[in-house]
DNA sequence: ATGGCTTGAGTGTCAAGA
């Protein structure tokens, strides 16, 4: 089984990107973060058509997650129960006996900011909500773009960085609980090329210089880990014209 | 490397991203 998430920063701008991408490597599912649009403009006959069912939590301007996947998507859920946010973040849905949690993470914007603080209690509501999922669902995984480089080694420039949004303590502390509920960072099961990101600034030609982060991630349950026999970061689609600033991942599990 | 893009909204120019 093969699962990915993208940040497309618009499904309406990056659909060609999208359709050619999934004939191309031809996921199981696909995770979508930055849909930016409500219902009404999401593409489901262009998808359904490509042979994907799509689950979408969106909405006006800005957010909006989706699940594309193959197979029918059961136990579908939007949202994290309890907390009230009128930003469309999270949709979850169960593929193949794989619970997937597709997410959103909030930016920040800049250390000690309001956006920061909404940033951190967000974290950790849905950590407290994926402790009780991981008790539903055993075989689960968590994708999306957390805006969270976890390591200086996920950083093009760590003192450029150092203690910077995406970088900072309290964010990584935050990444960290997550993973103490027993999940797994998929890309650093397997060894990596060095400087590996799977996001770059459109200015400065930051792309063609490498000078990126790595904010996007797999997480996997422990059942999960386990079967997981590969995990990527997918540059082409971020070497086409107009591109999304983020290139997809993709995990690699064993049937 | 403090914005040199890109998007959506909406028609002039801003907010937001990371």
């Amino acid at each position: 089984m093969k699962i990915a998430t993208w940040n497309v920063n618009s499904l309406k701008v990056r659909l060609p990107h999208v359709l050619d991408w999934l004939a191309i490597v031809q996921p199981d599912a696909l995770c979508l973060q930055e849909t930016k649009t409500e219902d009404g403009g999401f593409p489901f006959a262009a998808l359904e058509a490509a042979g994907y069912h799509a689950l979408h939590n969106g909405q006006k301007t800005y957010n909006g997650v989706a699940i594309l996947s193959r197979a029918e998507p059961e136990n579908a859920s939007r949202d994290l129960p309890g907390f009230d946010d009128p930003q469309k973040r999270i949709i979850a849905a169960t593929v193949n006996g794989v619970r997937l949690v597709c997410a959103y993470m909030p930016n920040g914007q800049a250390v000690g900011s309001d956006k920061y603080e909404y940033k951190l209690k967000w974290l950790k509501a849905l950590t407290g909500w994926l402790r009780e999922e991981l008790q539903r669902y055993p075989r689960l995984a968590l994708l999306g773009d957390f805006n969270i480089a976890p390591e200086d080694r996920d950083v093009h420039d760590p003192a450029v960085w150092q203690g910077q949004i995406l970088c900072s303590e309290a964010e990584r502390d935050a990444l960290r609980s997550m993973l103490a509920l027993g999940l797994t960072d998929a890309f650093r099961l397997f060894d990596q090329p060095e400087k590996s990101f799977s996001w770059w600034d459109y200015r400065m030609m930051a792309f063609r210089r490498n000078i990126g982060l790595r904010i996007d991630h797999i997480l996997l349950s422990q059942a999960l880990a386990e079967v997981c026999h590969a995990c990527t970061i997918d540059k082409a689609p971020r070497r086409l014209e107009r591109p999304s600033d983020h290139a997809p991942v993709i995990v690699e599990l064993v049937d």
